[in-house]
RNA sequence: GCGCCCGUAGCUCAGAUGGAUAGAGUGUCUGCCUCCGGAGCAGAAGGUCACAGGUUCAAGUCCUGUCGGGCGCACCA
């Protein structure tokens, strides 16, 4: 497809004069004008001409230079029609050739591109606050593993900071009354939401935790390391569940605890460059002069601990010592905006040029229909719960309409989390969205079970086409140019698949999963509306195998995007 | 109060780099299983793209302001 791009860029440049990247290609919304447009608008000023003339007077001249298609101006339009044989052996020749590699690249050979995403707090309850950071991050470092990116998936989990202290303390006094090793991540929450109950009637508790986290950031080897050791442990083991449900893997599972031996160096480091200064008994970096507005970021408390920002440059200054990334993309909530400029504010005063390659992917909020997610006020949707609702529904689905599917329970598990995991990637990142137990629970319509059923639906005619034995032994499928002829049905079709992998180059770009979503949404939807009102498996065994060399590569490309999301794409459902 | 983000059909959302008549899903109404799987398909109805200015040959898209919502604003993470 981008070739055909190219050449009209490269072929409208010559008859203009202007260079090719000035030249704007673009897809007339309106299929019935072409498959690919120009406007003459821009050439006006240069030509000092009305931009139809231009545009009559191009047509002819690029009709020379261009073979393989055919130009027609259309008022001020340049309309360019590419012939259907060509079509079909541009765009099924790659798809068919390179399968489940097809819509990746090599363009980011030889980069790194680091990504910190899901991020839980230990000792909280993975609710479906966490998902979105989750889901996101994983898709975007898949999206930068299919185009050739040495990818780093980071898990920076919050294991570090005053909040441990008074958990540690918490658990002192009362670990006793919960059941921490039977069930951990309750007992523990139960305990934090204690700790804050009495703490407004008894000072001393408070005390009690901040005096347990000196403790701990000391890194004496007592009792109180001892338990935040076993606590965190308990944690991960529940997260990992979670994760292996998603199908999600990290390359490092690192704490903030990880970073903590750096903690030091970090201050001094900054403190060394004439950045930092003593305010109000901390020690600040003010930001001001290069993120105008922007208050200043404590790197130490008047108490001589350190903070959540002195903890993330230490981590940023050991990620771009191990993997000098040409990426950091951190998939952390629209909430630390903040956060991130000022991170970034302290890499600019110190004048790093790396600064420009950190960015903060940043999404918007979920909420409950009853309002804030609150974990202490008891306001919270379990992940497990929603994963577990998910596959019992998809289960009972598949025993209504499916009943003799082999291995079942393996694609009720796909399909009701695919449908979860589809719908946080679906909308747009920037979006809030409010929790909808009927909304994410949805098979039908825009969802992840839609596209995965057109998947199987296709897969199923592949069958039935291998069984009789059409389309040529083991059901390969030559897409012979005259093939192209016959698929004037589905032109377009052929030009949404020609574009894949465009999209999955500007979703890299935009760390923007919606794109890829919205895109399978889409040629899902062509496909479904084609082979209704068109049959497959035909008297005709020309036509029959042009058809099948079409459903194979919207099955391809299909069951592509749905990986790169994080979704599976089952043969049958 | 200040800063950042969002505001498109009843509801949930698409509308790359500004370009031809603003599209889906859902809900409501109506059709479609003699024929590759009805988690589907086809159709009807539904819009002053929050509002007001501006830039441009051209604005849902860029700029300014207003209104509404979200988030944040020094020793939490």
């Amino acid at each position: 497809m981008q070739e055909f791009v190219d050449r009209i860029r490269a072929a409208v440049a010559r008859c203009t004069g202007l260079a090719a990247e000035e030249i704007k290609v673009e897809s007339p919304r309106d299929p019935a004008h072409g498959d690919l447009a120009v406007p003459c608008f821009p050439l006006a000023r240069i030509r000092r001409e009305a931009p139809p003339r231009i545009a009559a007077a191009l047509a002819g001249e690029l009709a020379r230079e261009l073979a393989e298609m055919t130009v027609a101006a259309a008022g001020p339009y340049l309309n360019f029609t590419i012939s259907r044989p060509a079509l079909a052996r541009t765009v099924l020749g790659p798809i068919l050739a390179e399968g489940p590699r097809y819509g990746g690249s090599t363009a980011g050979a030889g980069k790194t591109v680091v990504i910190d995403y899901s991020s839980p707090n230990i000792a909280k309850p993975f609710h479906v606050g966490h998902l979105r950071s989750t889901i996101l991050g994983a898709a975007i470092e898949r999206l930068h593993d299919a185009l050739g990116y040495r990818t780093v998936g980071i898990n920076h989990i919050g294991d570090w900071g005053a909040q441990f202290g008074k958990l540690v303390a918490a658990i002192q006094r009362w670990g006793g009354t919960v059941d921490l090793e039977g069930d951990p991540i309750r007992s523990l929450l139960a305990l934090y939401v204690r700790f804050h109950e009495e703490a407004e009637r008894d000072p001393a508790l408070e005390e009690a935790g901040r005096a347990a986290f000196r403790e701990l950031e000391s890194g004496a080897e007592g009792e109180v390391r001892r338990i935040w050791s076993h606590l965190t442990d308990l944690s991960l083991a529940e997260f990992a569940r979670i994760y292996d449900r998603l199908g999600v893997t990290f390359d490092h599972v690192r704490g903030e605890a990880f970073y903590e031996p750096f903690l030091a160096a970090t201050v001094q480091r900054i403190a060394a460059a004439g950045v930092a200064e003593e305010s109000e008994g901390a020690l600040i970096v003010r930001l001001d002069e290069v993120e105008p507005g922007v208050s200043p970021c404590l790197l130490r408390k008047s108490d001589g601990t350190t903070l959540y920002a002195t903890r993330d440059l230490a981590a940023l200054f050991h990620r771009w010592d191990e993997f000098a990334f040409d990426r950091l993309l951190y998939v952390v909530g629209s909430d630390q905006r903040l956060h991130f400029r000022q991170l970034k504010g302290v890499l600019r005063r110190l004048g790093l040029p790396w600064e420009a390659r950190v960015e903060h992917v940043d999404f918007g909020m979920m909420s409950l229909p009853e309002g804030r997610i609150s974990t202490r006020k008891g306001q919270v949707v379990f992940l497990e719960e929603l994963l577990d609702r998910a596959v019992r529904e998809a289960r009972a689905i598949i025993a209504e309409k499916n009943p003799d599917l082999a291995g079942a329970e393996a694609v009720a598990r796909e399909v009701g989390i695919g449908a979860v995991v589809f719908h946080d990637l679906k909308k747009e990142r920037v979006k809030d969205v409010v929790f909808d137990w009927d909304e994410v629970l949805s098979f039908e319509g825009e969802t992840g079970p839609y596209v995965q059923y057109t998947h199987a639906r296709l897969a199923s005619i592949l069958r039935r086409a291998a069984a009789a034995g059409v389309g040529g032994a083991g059901g390969a499928v030559e897409p012979a140019a005259p093939a192209g002829e016959l698929l004037e049905d589905a032109a377009g079709i052929l030009l949404l698949l020609g574009r894949f992998p465009a999209v999955v180059r500007e979703a890299a770009r935009r760390a923007e999963p919606s794109a890829v979503a919205q895109y399978v949404l889409e040629l899902a939807r062509e496909v479904n509306s084609w082979y209704v009102h068109h049959r497959v498996l035909s008297a005709d065994p020309a036509l029959s195998a042009a058809r099948l060399g079409l459903v194979r590569s919207a099955k391809i490309v299909l069951g592509n995007g749905l990986r790169l999301l994080g979704v599976a794409a089952p043969e049958e459902m």
